[in-house]
DNA sequence: TTACCAACCTAACATAGGTTATGAATTACC
DNA sequence: GGTAATTCATAACCTATGTTAGGTTGGTAA
């Protein structure tokens, strides 16, 4: 069983347009496959990210750990899924990996993978772009699955804060927000009352102030220690790989 | 204000690697920029995906209209994001897109995308996959935002099903699924004790039949429905514009 | 000014789902 | 084979959040 039969020649091979130069291509990346026991650990959050891999036989798992002790599943792999690709564009690993029974996988380093993007930066960097918003979603996901309101509410906040302060959006800690309550609530999976109690809740410890559109946060990080939040998935700089790659292109 | 100041140009340029001949390609990407109302509508769900957006001024946000009338919204958009990639991949769209206020966006076609990845067929299909991942993700998203447990669980159940059919590794509407309780409730945010519940609902229903790691569907048709199941991003073809790239490489 | 409307707040009540606990069934390990 | 450790089921109780409803504020238009 080799990579012709993954997820990605799936999708190519039904249109019936891989050339074989393309298919030599592919199997010329593929490494060594690993025999994996069940549990066994693919890699660890924060990690460093060089390679992705092809699961050929067994269920593995994408997850994060949270503070409370929990954790975040983000995904279950099946045999012939690609996992890792996640975090082509980061330099670390933004969630674990891991075995669920045991199984092989063929692992391929994203270095390869760069020098197929050819000589096109830009492809790289849509593609990181691509990434980079799937990560926004995953942290996203965690919140929703595991947090209480207040720790919901308090992570948006301090995302859209962040976001605007990239832009220079941001002024004495206060910015505008054009969003209603019930945006908000369509956002965080809760009801819009309790999206204002929750609003109620965070005004009377001195974390947000709000009126109407205008938003100001008194004291960012306490509400980022709230969250525990970890802005890595929201201004990372691309990876040395990236960089090497476009200093390359003429 | 051009792309050069989008999240990709920020990117690339933090590097201080783009060149001059990079740039004037993706200046010549750039069609007229629009100028949008307040609660404009961009595209709307299953609509054809040829484009993506660059946010100029104001804010926007991607949802999913739900059977129950309420929406979930995926992603807020501010001023510099790019909105659409996420279909990168699709040849429909998987969520609507809308202004929040008044603005200005700045259109791109996917085909003149397609043309940055060159000749390499292989990148494109790269994206595709990670884009796929991340559609898989926002479902996800969906029903943890949502709905019920007996709606998340049998949505789950449904996922794997099909994701595992398509590898051949059903047989009689039964198959092996090596997922304790405990990591279900991981995925879906739920407590292991209500996983169980939820199955004994499932199953007194008939819906559901669960011995240890074996699972049987009696009618995944029922389970479907009773999800409102979408599977266009599980299973979706490539869009036209990627066949024609790779019949025309060589 | 007046009327109207959207956004927001707060309260009272209802309920889905969390928590804790106990026992039964399976599986893994000596 | 026997013992321990998982995994699962079910029950009793509790809490965060949903629902419904009524009132306040601020903006807007006639």
């Amino acid at each position: 069983m080799s990579l012709i039969d993954t997820e990605v020649m799936r999708g190519l091979s039904t249109q019936g347009a891989l050339s074989q130069e393309d298919k030599a291509l592919l199997l010329g990346l593929e490494l060594s496959p690993r025999y994996m026991s069940a549990s066994e650990v693919l890699w660890q959050e924060s990690e460093d990210a060089d390679l992705f891999c092809v699961v050929k036989e067994g269920w593995a798992y994408s997850y994060r750990n949270l503070k409370n002790g929990s954790k975040q599943i983000l995904k279950f792999y099946l045999p012939g899924d690609i996992i890792g690709i996640r975090d082509f564009g980061f330099t670390r690993r933004l969630a674990s990996a891991a075995m669920i029974n045991k199984g092989v996988i063929c692992p391929f380093s994203y270095q390869q993978l760069f020098e197929l993007f050819g000589r096109s930066s830009l492809a790289a960097g849509i593609v990181a772009t691509a990434t980079r918003q799937q990560a926004q979603l995953s942290e996203r996901l965690i919140y929703l699955g595991k947090y209480a309101a207040h720790e919901q509410l308090a992570h948006f906040l301090y995302e859209i804060y962040l976001r605007l302060k990239r832009i220079n959006a941001v002024r004495d800690n206060s910015f505008f927000m054009p969003l209603t309550q019930e945006l908000i609530s369509d956002a965080l999976g809760m009801s819009p009352v309790h999206v204002s109690r929750t609003f109620s809740m965070l005004r009377e410890e001195g974390l947000v102030i709000r009126n109407r559109q205008h938003v100001k946060l008194p004291d960012p990080e306490a509400l980022a220690r709230l969250v525990e939040f970890n802005d890595s998935y929201i201004d990372e700089f691309l990876p040395p790989s990236f960089s090497e790659l476009l200093k390359a292109s003429p």
